[in-house]
DNA sequence: AGCAAATTCAGACTATAGTCCGTGGTAATC
DNA sequence: GATTACCACGGACTATAGTCTGAATTTGCT
């Protein structure tokens, strides 16, 4: 389903960038326990949330979700 | 705006596509009247309505999320 | 082991995604 | 001028996006 691979992706890319929930969720301005929910998979997020994600993660919106496109063929 | 821009997109791939409204929203299981406040930029769809929206236009959702890239750089 | 940072979880809350019913308007077509 | 197709718009509704606060738990470090 998207919105568990979403989450993975999401947990990657956080990681890969060295950065907390905490801090991620400051730069878009989101809440911390949130980013917690979106990374589980518990929640999705609508596209402005997405981009603003994707910017803060330094990838482009269209690389992200290409990366959830890989691995949502299974 | 992303959401006003993702309106703009939808309507015009859409069109491109020679279906009305109604049969978009039952391509993708949603609702009518969502898909005209979507186009009108009013209502902003969560990443799972984004993907059902792009294969249902026949679209890659990265190819989906760049016209939209495209475009919110003013 | 012990401390601190990071994350999870829970409850209560507001805003909005998405549905469902209908109504009215416009532009073709017959 | 009645019908048909398409779309905008309304209100009322349910589910969930997103916030806020705080406490419990996990993880990493020395």
């Amino acid at each position: 389903m998207v919105v568990e691979v979403f989450g993975k992706v999401l947990r990657e890319l956080r990681e890969a960038n060295h950065i907390s929930q905490e801090k991620l969720a400051e730069l878009c301005d989101l809440d911390r326990t949130y980013i917690s929910l979106l990374e589980r998979g518990l929640r999705q997020p609508t596209i402005t949330t997405f981009f603003r994600l994707a910017k803060a993660l330094k990838i482009k919106p269209s690389a992200l979700i290409e990366k959830v496109e890989q691995l949502d063929k299974e």
